[in-house]
RNA sequence: GCCCCGGUAGCUCAGUUGGAUAGAGCAACUGCCUUCUAAGCAGUAGGUCAUGGGUUCGAAUCCCGUCCGGGGUACCA
């Protein structure tokens, strides 16, 4: 049981005991103390006041003396106004040292037999363009919630639905076919994405031109919008597609290919993985199936031009076109089919989307949808609804070629990992493969943790002028801490100092102490970002963890240290830490160099 | 119009079931490397927590109004 815990029973009796009362759930609150107060854990009397019928700093003293007298890791305890601080002594803060230092796995639930299982969608590109800043926020996101998961006990199936066809990837193949020359990945040396990307941006301009051309003719806009020549003929390859034509599926097939080529380098850098792949081309004629069941069974109906409705207006919502009027399939047709295959294939306990916040009116329909059709699980699914990522111009639009690409963003943050290193005469001892696999290492650290610390449903800022920093709060100042660490006791075992798990020590410094602190909360963070589905709880407890290392670094130190015992001690801390540090890392999909 | 989300230092962000004097980093300025890695440490300066009310021992946090920004809103995904 956790001292938080043991102070808490015997708060609950003590309010009994003395008070004649027994508070209710979370009723009592405990607290960590304010680093400028004396002690550890906090009590806060206040609500407690009308029970006792006391002042606030009688209740306080009453409490305090029971709690120190029952509870023998603390110590001693003061009063300030209505916060009982309560001192934990040094013993329990180096016995719980120890435990964490032994415990290879500390803060991860082992993952057992009656675990949970949880399936996490995340990804989920169009093959139509290559990935941008918001795919890497939402793929960082994906894989780190999914890693926490697993963290906290559940068994996890990373999936990804690969949107392979549909409208989009059609105007990408009209273009091709129209202003293609034959252009390829192999005659071109560009990379697959990027070249299918450039042809859906050449589309758009060809549309927009068409539009604009109707409209001086005197078409509204609606009508010059549907009207126009390049949507007709994307809309003609659908129809062909649908109904598998020959050439049509041959060059949707190789146009594919060429982005699955690209779209595997960029998921190797980032450092996604996924354990089941979905493709729409093979769940939306199942999404279809359940449509017009739906329509046979009268959950949904169909209009005089054949398209299929849902009413959702007793639900509060709208009514919701699944059906085109031509018969093909929209965005939400084939999500039904992707759930219900999800469900058939995988003894699903809980199923996760990671998707933007600019679908949750989507995720809402999908949930009733899905409950309307009779699936119980309907209303269970989970819509993990993150922010957007702006730009200082505003919102990034594909078509528009106004995004930062995921694959340029990269390469550019490793040249700036390699010229920063250069710099500061770093790594020079290293081999050129160690050297260039810590700078990527590095620059990964930069750009992941740049975006997992922030709050992941708020929308995020991201300055391209200003390219993502590599000092203060960043993936790399923690990697620096871990090295250094590292460094540290490679010398230790150079020297033959043995590390004793057995820790002897009279007196703790406030720094010291302040660690300690941390360290035993490691568990309690992890299950908090479990619960909360915030990897920017990990990403901000490693920031403080290492803060104050460096503090305990700059103002003590460890080998050469005369007192073994203290020596030791501060071994283990050292060692402790560099291993939190590196396990909650993981948990955001951050690699920790040996140096750097 | 209607619905959802947000507004904290010049900039980017913490602050999670309401708790003590609202915290970091960047940018600016000042110190600290013959001593375990200076991608570090210490310091100065920077705030009407958008705004007006309310709830209570106590509000950045909860409720209502207003302003500003973003997103969604029936044949894009």
């Amino acid at each position: 049981m956790t001292l938080e815990k043991l102070i808490l029973q015997s708060a609950e009796s003590g309010l009994k005991e003395l008070y004649n009362f027994t508070p209710g759930r979370n009723q009592i609150q405990i607290q960590i103390t304010r680093k400028d107060q004396e002690g550890d854990y906090t009590l806060v009397v206040f609500p407690l006041l009308r029970f006792s019928k006391k002042s606030a700093e009688e209740t306080a003293k009453e409490l305090g003396e029971y709690i120190t007298g029952n509870v023998k890791s603390v110590k001693s305890f003061n009063v300030i106004k209505g916060f009982l601080n309560l001192e934990v002594s040094d013993d329990y803060w180096l016995q719980s040292l120890s435990l964490s230092y032994t415990d290879i796995n500390f803060g991860i639930v082992p993952v057992d037999e009656k675990a949970k299982t949880v399936m996490v969608e995340y990804s989920s590109p169009n093959t139509n363009k290559p990935l941008h800043l918001g795919h890497i926020r939402n793929n960082l996101l994906g894989y780190s919630l999914s890693e926490i998961l697993r963290a906290n006990g559940n068994k996890l199936i990373k999936t990804n639905i690969v949107n392979d066809r549909g409208i989009h990837i059609c105007k990408s193949m009209y273009a091709w076919q129209m202003w293609g020359n034959g252009k390829t990945p192999e005659n071109s040396g560009m990379k697959g994405d990027h070249l299918v990307g450039e042809f859906y941006v050449e589309f758009d301009k060809h549309y927009k031109a068409e539009v604009a051309e109707l409209v001086n003719k005197g078409f509204t806009k609606e009508e010059a919008e549907s009207k126009a020549p390049s949507i007709l003929a994307a809309r003609e390859l659908l129809l062909k597609w649908e109904a598998n034509d020959t050439e049509t599926v041959t060059l949707w097939k190789t146009m594919n290919n060429w982005v699955y080529k690209g779209f595997d380098i960029t998921y190797n850098k980032l450092g996604v993985d996924f354990d089941k792949i979905y493709y729409e081309s093979e769940t939306y004629l199942i999404g279809k199936e359940e449509v017009l069941r739906g329509v046979s069974e009268n959950i949904f109906y169909q209009k005089e031009d054949s398209s299929v409705w849902a009413d959702l207006t007793n639900d509060g919502l709208d009514h919701k076109i699944l059906l085109r009027s031509d018969g093909t399939s929209v965005y939400i047709t084939q999500d039904i089919g992707t759930a219900k295959m999800r469900y058939d294939d995988f003894p699903i306990d809980k199923m996760i989307y990671v998707v933007g916040n600019e679908q949750n009116y989507h995720f809402q329909i999908l949930s009733v949808l899905l409950d309307k059709l009779g699936y119980k699980w309907g209303r269970d699914l989970y819509h993990f609804s993150y922010g957007m990522v702006e730009l200082p111009s505003g919102k990034m639009k594909s078509r528009e070629g106004t995004v930062v690409d995921a694959d340029d963003l990269i390469e550019e943050m490793i040249q700036i990992a390699r010229d920063m290193s250069a710099e500061l005469g770093k790594l020079e001892s290293l081999s050129k493969e160690e050297a260039e696999d810590t700078f990527r290492m590095i620059a990964m650290g930069a750009l992941k943790y740049y975006i997992l610390k922030v709050d992941p449903r708020k929308n995020m800022m991201f300055n391209p002028a200003e390219s993502i920093d590599f000092n203060g709060n960043t993936g790399p100042f923690i990697q620096y801490t871990h090295a250094r660490i590292n460094s540290v006791l490679r010398k230790a075992s150079g020297n033959n100092i043995e590390i004793d798990n057995n820790l002897k020590v009279t007196s703790l410094s406030g720094k010291e102490k302040d660690i300690l602190k941390r360290i035993t909360l490691f568990p309690a963070i992890v299950k908090e970002a479990g619960d909360n589905y915030s990897p920017a709880l990990i990403a901000n407890y490693c920031y403080e963890l290492v803060k104050e290392y460096n503090q305990f670094y700059h103002e003590h130190s460890i080998l050469s240290e005369p007192n073994t015992d203290q020596r030791n001690f501060r071994l283990v801390l050292s060692a402790t830490v560099a291993r939190v540090v590196k396990t909650g890392m993981n948990l955001l999909g951050i690699e920790m160099p040996g140096r750097m």
